[in-house]
RNA sequence: GGGCGCUUAGCUCAGUUGGCUAGAGCAUCUCGUUUACACCGAGAGGGUCGGGGGUUCGAGUCCCUCAGCGCCCACCA
């Protein structure tokens, strides 16, 4: 079959993708007796199609599973995706709105039935997408963060950790959206900063500073530094009564280490309900909490007048009246401070008290090899005792960081869309109440008692992605049978017992916190295995300004569907991971794109020629390299292909990229494909092109396999199974000698270039690498003929051992006396600066004795070289 | 306020434990229709590795310090 003369990737790639799953190569399987090797794919979120970060996630782990592949193991990478309660939810609700209704209007299960129709859309628009980047996923295996054995797993592992006291529900404060009506965890909570008003009330006899006035109608505490001299005469507990926004109040001195002395005037007023600060001074000191403003953002009973208005419209309000009163003191017009925002739909986050359930993460109820741990305790162990590497290592600090500042985690959300808290409670008919959490609903009924209700909120959507690693390796039939225990389920599940712990966890260094820290959590209490071995962070790819692409600049969006037909997933692929390194960022470059969809076609133009010469029906053989340049060419891909393996291994994925790119282009294309048509080794040329295929198919799993098919070499087999090459070994000798021809050819073609002459003639005297390779150096460097002579004239090669001359008339000659001063000079420098160094008796004496000894040797090529150069130069210099 | 990262060619970035004359892609310049490829080939120019100091026989690489940029965490009423 006959290759066209460019590669056309949106002809082929879908018709491959389709080959591989009609093959069932990606499917993995548990009772292989090949060593198993896994991935858990980050689930993206159900929220619309794929961007550029999901392809490079994608590009990477597909990279790695097939390459491990290729090496023989059986590979499980498991997809799935994410029904990300909130940032679903929001757009939902937002989508409502649009149409002029609200969620409280259609219901909780018209909602839901509603986002299952949306999600459902995403899916099937994700998962096309999904294979489009060629990931190499088992989809028969494909999970989803809300489907029914994840639920029961985030049942299970709910009402596991509310028997062992880990979860708990209390009254605390959170971080309260009003906009989309639920509380959000701190890693959720995003800071803007805003120029505000910064006012100074008259409090009695003190003044106090605040940005939120609306916040202080029941302001009765005022608290200060117990060592601030300026207070000493107030004692804590003291009272006193004073004027303020509705009238008269008694007001309480307490004294609190937290308060800064040294801003405003270092006495503050506290809102307990409101604040964390403050909360936490309340509790400390055992005050009163009253709340101020509602879940909705406006104020409550307790501001009388401005009862029911909203916080924007009340503050101006507040402010004027306590003006009136003659307590306003000042106004700083241009105060910066931040304020809270959620991240998803950036709703201004109002703390408040709320009844909510939470982890506690520093109960020691955690078995850990052998001890009593708290969650805390086991997240930090497993990495400072490397059961867990992360790449880059950085990454840990900031890992430990975060831990060491870790809070009790708050894991219910008010929104509807996620699983729901398995717990129920009823009342009897005095009042009583009574809680069940399980993993079923309770379905006892006793006189005296009404129904069960289940809590209304549901889960973070963190909490079931951090069961991720092992909940999509139970086996999904088995996790019917509620007879079975969740051990049961984990110790009965074939893919469990298979691929658990996963080798890698690859993902962004944003999601750190949220999901890596999550899953070992959760993974280390639930199995008592870590979740994964090693994780590997990727940086975000920015926009080619460098800045981050945004929504608000459409333009600095680059779409992953926009570029694939037009240049070719392989492109793609190569131009993301090109030049780039683990958790650092990266920008955009569409010079990265091209180069990448022309390295794609040069491989197509080296199958092309090689079909070419080979013809149909071609059957590989063993090739017998016999030339310089086939020993050359074969150490040279031994050598890419062990350094290609070893960066792999060491997830040094752009300089394996770049080994590849320089063999298959530099060495094999440029030098070998040009040598063989004048020295031909058929079997040679067909076994290198079948090993770079095989290697450079975890990058360019499409152009690679295309050409496979199309050769057809081995009936059909399919190149993504097939096995990484064990390349012969070559004879180093004669592949020293190519290097020798290569120096020959360069610093021909080079004089030739700068004297602007063709059509030169080699002369030699008996040197047997000329006398061999005369027709191999005529072509490469385009040389009218190479003839040996008793002895020659015309310019001396000076770069080559071998004694050869360019037959090149003097006076044209003349013009390259100043190529040749300047190559004296750099020469002379050169050697100076060895003897230099092994002048140095420190060095010779300190160094590595190879080291010394392979600057001696360089110490003498160097002087053989200038010798050389000088003695050119003179004979020039006389002429 | 605490922490992390970056600063290397015109641009975007590599450079594993310190060790050949510091590399790549893109861009630039010159030449080129030769049995694949102009999405190509041959050749060239371009860097005191942010500044300063130190350790070392030897520093882009390790340490200190300063400057600029970016990010994370905490958050002050």
């Amino acid at each position: 079959m006959k290759l066209p003369k460019i590669y056309e990737p949106g002809e082929y790639e879908s018709d491959i993708y389709a080959l591989w799953e009609k093959s069932r190569v990606f499917l993995a399987d548990p009772t292989s007796k090949k060593e198993h090797f896994s991935i858990a794919m980050p689930p993206p979120n159900e929220t619309g199609t794929l961007s550029i970060g999901h392809a490079l996630f994608l590009t990477l782990q597909d990279i790695m599973a097939r390459y491990n592949r290729l090496h023989g193991k059986d590979v499980l990478w498991l997809p799935g995706t994410d029904h990300a309660a909130l940032a679903v939810n929001a757009i939902i609700e937002k989508k409502l709105t649009e149409e002029g209704t609200t969620k409280h209007e259609i219901g909780r299960e018209a909602f839901l039935e509603r986002t299952r129709e949306f999600v459902g859309n995403s899916r099937e628009t994700m998962l096309g997408q999904m294979r489009a980047m060629g990931a190499s996923a088992d989809w028969s295996r494909l999970r989803y963060t809300l489907d029914d054995t994840l639920n029961r797993c985030v049942n299970e592992t709910f009402v596991k950790m509310y028997a062992d006291g880990l979860i708990y529900r209390g009254s605390r404060i959170v971080n309260w959206d009003p906009n989309l009506e639920t509380n959000v965890s701190d890693d959720e909570v995003v800071y803007v900063e805003e120029k505000a008003k910064f006012y100074t009330f008259k409090y009695g006899p003190f003044e106090i500073g605040t940005a939120r006035p609306e916040t202080k109608f029941g302001d009765k505490y005022v608290v200060m530094h117990p060592d601030d001299k300026r207070y000493t005469k107030y004692k804590h507990g003291d009272t006193f009564e004073t004027e303020w926004i509705n009238g008269p109040i008694t007001a309480t001195i307490i004294k609190d280490e937290s308060v800064d002395p040294q801003f405003g005037t270092g006495v503050m007023t506290i809102t307990p309900w409101h604040s964390l600060v403050d909360f936490e001074i309340a509790e400390r000191h055992g005050l009163d909490k009253e709340q101020i403003i509602d879940f909705h953002g406006n104020l409550l009973p307790i501001a009388e007048e401005f009862a029911g208005m909203p916080i924007a419209e009340a503050r101006d309000k507040i402010v004027e009246k306590l003006a009136g009163k003659g307590l306003l003191v000042k106004t700083d017009e241009n105060y910066a401070h931040n304020i809270a925002v959620n991240e998803r739909g950036k709703g201004v986050i109002e703390p408040q008290i709320r009844l909510q359930w939470f982890i506690d993460v520093n109960k020691p109820a955690v078995e850990w090899k052998g001890e009593q741990r708290s969650l805390k305790e086991v997240m930090q162990l497993v990495i400072r005792e490397n059961d867990i590497d992360i790449v880059p290592e950085r990454f840990e600090k900031v890992y430990f960081h975060w831990i060491d500042n870790l809070r009790d985690w708050c894991i219910s959300r008010q929104i509807w869309w996620g699983h729901r808290i398995p717990v129920w409670y009823r009342k009897d008919t005095d009042g009583r109440e009574e809680t069940y959490a399980g993993v079923q609903p309770p379905t006892d009924e006793s006189e005296g008692w009404h129904e069960w209700e289940q809590d209304p909120d549901t889960l973070d959507t963190w909490f079931s992605s951090g069961l991720w690693t092992w909940s999509t390796l139970i086996d999904q039939d088995l996790a019917q049978d509620y007879s079975l225990t969740l051990d049961d389920l984990l110790r009965k599940s074939a893919d469990f017992q298979a691929y658990h712990p996963t080798n890698v966890l690859e993902t962004g260094w944003d999601i750190l916190f949220f999901w890596v820290a999550r899953m070992i959590l959760t993974t280390t209490y639930i199995t008592g295995e870590i979740p994964f071995k090693t994780t590997y962070l990727h940086g975000m790819i920015r926009a080619e300004d460098g800045k981050k692409m945004s929504k608000s600049r459409p333009e600095s969006i680059i779409d992953p569907l926009t570029i694939i037909p037009k240049y070719g997933t392989d492109a793609l692929r190569m131009a993301l991971i090109m030049g780039v390194t683990p958790g650092n960022d990266q920008s955009w470059g569409w010079g990265k794109i091209e180069a990448n969809r022309n390295f794609c076609n040069k491989l197509w133009n080296i199958a092309r020629y090689i079909e070419d010469l080979i013809g149909d029906n071609y059957k590989p053989s063993k090739p017998e390299p016999a030339t310089a340049a086939d020993h050359w060419i074969l150490s040279k891909l031994q050598h890419s292909t062990d350094l290609i393996g070893e960066h792999l291994d060491n997830y040094r994925f752009s300089e394996a990229y770049e080994v590849l790119y320089h063999f298959v282009w530099d060495d094999f294309a440029d030098w070998y494909i040009e040598a063989s048509k004048a020295q031909q080794n058929l079997p040679l040329l067909a076994y290198c092109l079948e090993a770079i295929l095989v290697i450079m198919h975890p990058f360019a799993p499409f152009v690679t396999e295309t050409i496979w098919q199309t050769l057809a070499w081995e009936g059909d087999s399919i190149l993504a199974v097939r096995e990484w090459p064990k390349i012969h070994s070559a004879n180093v000798k004669a592949a020293k000698m190519f290097e020798e021809i290569q120096a020959i050819v360069t610093e021909s073609r080079f004089i030739t270039t700068a004297l602007k002459t063709s059509g030169a003639t080699l002369y030699y005297t008996d040197e047997s690498v000329l006398r061999e390779n005369a027709e191999l150096i005529k072509r490469l460097a385009r040389l009218k003929d190479v003839t040996e002579v008793r002895d020659g004239n015309g310019l001396y090669l000076t770069s080559t051992s071998a004694r050869c001359w360019l037959d090149i008339d003097t006076e044209t000659a003349q013009g390259y006396l100043k190529e040749l001063e300047g190559k004296q000079e750099a020469q002379k420098r050169a050697v100076e600066q060895l003897e230099k160094r092994l002048a140095n008796k420190a060095y010779v004496d300190n160094a590595p004795k190879e080291i010394v000894e392979q600057t001696n040797s360089q110490l003498e090529e160097a002087r053989q070289l200038l010798a050389s150069i000088q003695a050119e130069y003179d004979r020039f210099a006389k002429a």
